[in-house]
RNA sequence: GGUGUCGUGGCCGAGUGGCUAGGCAGAGGUCUGCAAAACCUUCUACAGCGGUUCGAAUCCGCUCGACACCUCCA
């Protein structure tokens, strides 16, 4: 099967026809977290769009590197020369060990991702474990001429950069404008000009989270790492490099100008970036205040919420939506999402438990039925060919969710098709709602037993009319939350959806 | 101020020059011990004003409005 996918490069702003540096190998580098705190709403978008990068280029045969790292040291609270580091000022506010506060929240982000049933990267580097690659990549940067020391500090020369390269070819940033900018009321600032940022930091006496370098004991600024660790696990250039569209600039941009200072190459083909989660039409993070942890989600514990809302939903929320549109946040939004992930899951079931009848009516093959299965099928790979469009594919998996449903409760249709089509057609569906979706069945695994005999009890009752004890079962259950269906297929279940 | 994005029906959210997006919610019906689920049918659109075109939600211009980045942020 030929395929042709296409992507939308940042880069060149425009979608560009996906051709691998080195097929059938596939490069794919994702911005992970910096971990001080719970990861929110916006953490899950990123997380979940390029997981289903992963999983579809993966389908489509090709070998995908995916790595995602995680940022346990040098990232600075508002500024990159005056800030506190993100993590230090956490433990210092919880009194740990910043590794303690690095480790809780890398612990935590990997139980939310799992959640959300995103595939577990093939490398996660942490920050605090490249710091001598991160060095061996400043070491080349200044050999080439595009960063100075101060006072044990390393910084990058944007201008000098710009005079052979283009700074703002990613951000589309006007390197004049950038220097002119005077922001900075700092006095003390040890850099030649305002765009210029840290490779390295001289350590504070206080500061806790120190290495030995050559120009001081210290700590490596925020955009080198990904440069390195992008580097050193995907090669140079590399396929794919992904992130929220809040990172295009500074921290892209830095990663393309660090990259071609210090090895004369640009570091990505495809540049891919989400856009933001947003909160009454404002974007949801936490310097705004307004974030909602993935945690206070699935629990349903925040003033925002008015329930839980479980990872499923939340993911589907998620893909409902293109991911370089914005996507705005509301309990209806998500209860609306839960609902349609719940009937997604249904035909799931119906196609688990569906087999081509074998007393069917001899009756002519309705050609229509055929393209028109064909069509959405076609219509969902196309969709996701042309920049990973879940949002039409979606809309025509519910297309071939109506004919499953159709034939669950008039199987005789199935006689105008032909069983490899219904075959073709089932298996559709399962491989692209489970493994390309990532869409699958929450079930309290530890309920799954008891709730299989309590159904069964239900379903003897049931046949035997007794219609108290039937009640009694159902109303037991809904106390708590969950709804039993009588579908024609079997007894079924379900969360409560209100 | 600079750069960029966007304004779609009750809500969310695709779309691109002509052909039903889809989901949720609403209405009517079928089924059912009653529900739920499922199935069938169905109502609300393209910010405003001009222009290009045989034809525009889709292209161009203006107006109004919203947002993002420019400082940490997925």
């Amino acid at each position: 099967m030929q395929h042709q996918v296409k992507i939308y490069n940042s880069l060149t702003r425009k979608k560009e026809v996906f051709e691998p540096i080195n097929p059938p190998f596939v490069g794919l580098y994702l911005c992970g977290p910096t971990v001080y705190g719970d990861a929110h709403l916006g953490h899950a978008r990123s997380a979940v769009v390029f997981d289903v990068v992963f999983r579809y280029l993966k389908k489509l045969g090709y070998k995908v590197r995916y790595v995602r790292n995680i940022t346990d040291v040098g990232h600075l609270e508002r500024d990159a020369d005056t800030g506190e580091d993100k993590i230090a000022k956490q433990a210092r506010v919880e009194q740990l060990e910043p590794m303690e506060v690095a480790q809780y929240h890398t612990n935590t982000y990997h139980e939310d991702m799992k959640a959300l049933n995103t595939l577990a990267p093939s490398i996660e580097p942490v920050a605090s474990g490249h710091i001598i690659e991160q060095i061996e990549l400043i070491q080349k940067i200044i050999t080439a001429g595009f960063a100075y020391e101060v006072n044990g500090s390393v910084y990058f020369d944007v201008a000098k950069y710009n005079q052979n390269h283009h700074y703002g070819i990613l951000s589309g940033r006007i390197i004049e404008d950038l220097i002119s900018s005077t922001r900075d009321l700092d006095g003390q600032d040890e850099k030649r000009n305002p765009p210029d940022f840290a490779l390295w930091k001289k350590a504070e006496p206080m500061h806790i989270m120190r290495w030995s370098s050559p120009w001081s004991e210290g700590f490596p600024g925020w955009h080198i790492e990904c440069s390195a660790m992008s580097g050193k696990y995907l090669g140079r250039p590399f396929d794919i490099h992904g992130g929220g569209m809040d990172l295009l600039f500074p921290h892209h941009e830095c990663e393309i100008a660090q990259t071609k200072a210090g090895e004369g190459v640009d570091p990505v083909k495809y540049w891919m970036h989400n856009n933001m989660i947003t909160v009454n039409g404002q974007k949801m993070g936490k310097s705004l205040n307004n974030s909602i942890s993935l945690r206070q989600f699935f629990v349903g514990n925040h003033p925002g919420l008015e329930r839980a809302y479980s990872p499923m939903a939340i993911r589907f929320f998620i893909l409902q939506a293109h991911y370089r549109s914005t996507l705005d946040f509301s309990n209806d939004a998500l209860q609306a999402g839960y609902k349609a992930y719940l009937k997604i899951l249904n035909g799931l079931k119906i196609a688990e438990n569906m087999a081509y009848p074998n007393n069917l009516e001899a009756k002519e093959m309705n050609k229509g039925i055929e393209k028109e299965l064909e069509d959405l099928m076609s219509g969902a790979y196309k969709a996701m060919n042309d920049d990973f469009n879940t949002a039409i594919a979606i809309a025509s998996l519910f297309g071939v969710l109506k004919k499953i449903q159709q034939w669950s409760v008039n199987p005789q249709a199935l006689a105008e098709i032909p069983e490899t089509l219904f075959a073709k057609t089932l298996s559709f569906y399962s491989t692209f709602v489970q493994h390309i979706l990532g869409l699958v069945e929450e079930k309290p695994e530890n309920q799954e037993a008891l709730l299989d005999i309590i159904l069964v009890g239900y379903a003897e009752a049931k046949a035997a009319k007794d219609y108290a004890k039937v009640d009694v079962i159902r109303a037991q259950l809904k106390a708590t939350g969950i709804t039993v269906k009588d579908m024609k297929t079997g007894i079924g279940w379900a969360y409560d959806d209100n």
